[in-house]
DNA sequence: GCATAACATTCGATAATTAGAATATACATC
DNA sequence: GATGTATATTCTAATTATCGAATGTTATGC
């Protein structure tokens, strides 16, 4: 009945499982520490809908933030995190030709949707 | 707008987002190569439900199949992801005490639907 | 206090996931 | 070819995620 320590396990992955998320993730990797407003910007994403985003991830836990002011800043709360994306970025490379085509599966149901 | 290697990580994240083929990944990287029969009797979870999630893994080439007779033997297609629980795993015994927060919440969620 | 800036939350509408039931396919045995 | 076993797919209903628009909150400056 230990399918709770799944559960958990998922939801983190959940949490990952959004392209927006990953970009903040690495954002976050990348910079260490980010104010929301870099964060929407350097996405080009809304707002409200950053803010959505960086909802999900305090949810998870998997962010931390630090009032200053006006602003807040996030930050990764764990590097291990960061080190997760590294490794995807391993898998991405060494599946290049495959991730390749799944990626123009991707575009094609976009523009013909069936 | 290189958005789309966003996209492909976020593809797997989100076919690990699942307990249950969480606990197919683990199953697959504990045991090598496992029919489906397998999966279903040892996760205790219907068939036509355990080959739906399959399905998902197969879909983002996370798994390999061999036919042999009558079954389907699935693998990983890539150690990788293994390595890439293995880290998940880190991450839960770092943070177990805010895990088990997290987990309770969860379960009084479930008990008292609001 | 009033205005503004930086974030966060709530509210709808739409789309995607999920489980189970029913149905289909593929292979083996007789 | 009929039967049985292993796996996959389709359908439907319920839940959950997503976005943009509108609204709230908190802190700062005047």
């Amino acid at each position: 009945m230990n399918d709770n320590l799944h559960r958990f396990k998922a939801g983190i992955f959940q949490a990952l499982a959004h392209p927006t998320r990953i970009a903040v993730i690495e954002l976050l990797r990348d910079e260490r520490e980010v104010p929301v407003s870099r964060i929407h910007e350097r996405l080009g994403v809304e707002q409200a809908n950053a803010s959505q985003h960086l909802a999900v991830l305090r949810a998870k836990e998997l962010v931390t933030t630090r009032k200053e002011g006006n602003q807040v800043f996030y930050s990764l709360r764990d590097p291990l995190l960061g080190k997760v994306l590294d490794l995807m970025k391993q898998y991405f490379e060494a599946h290049l030709n495959e991730a390749m085509a799944l990626l123009m599966d991707m575009k094609s149901e976009e523009q013909q949707p069936k």
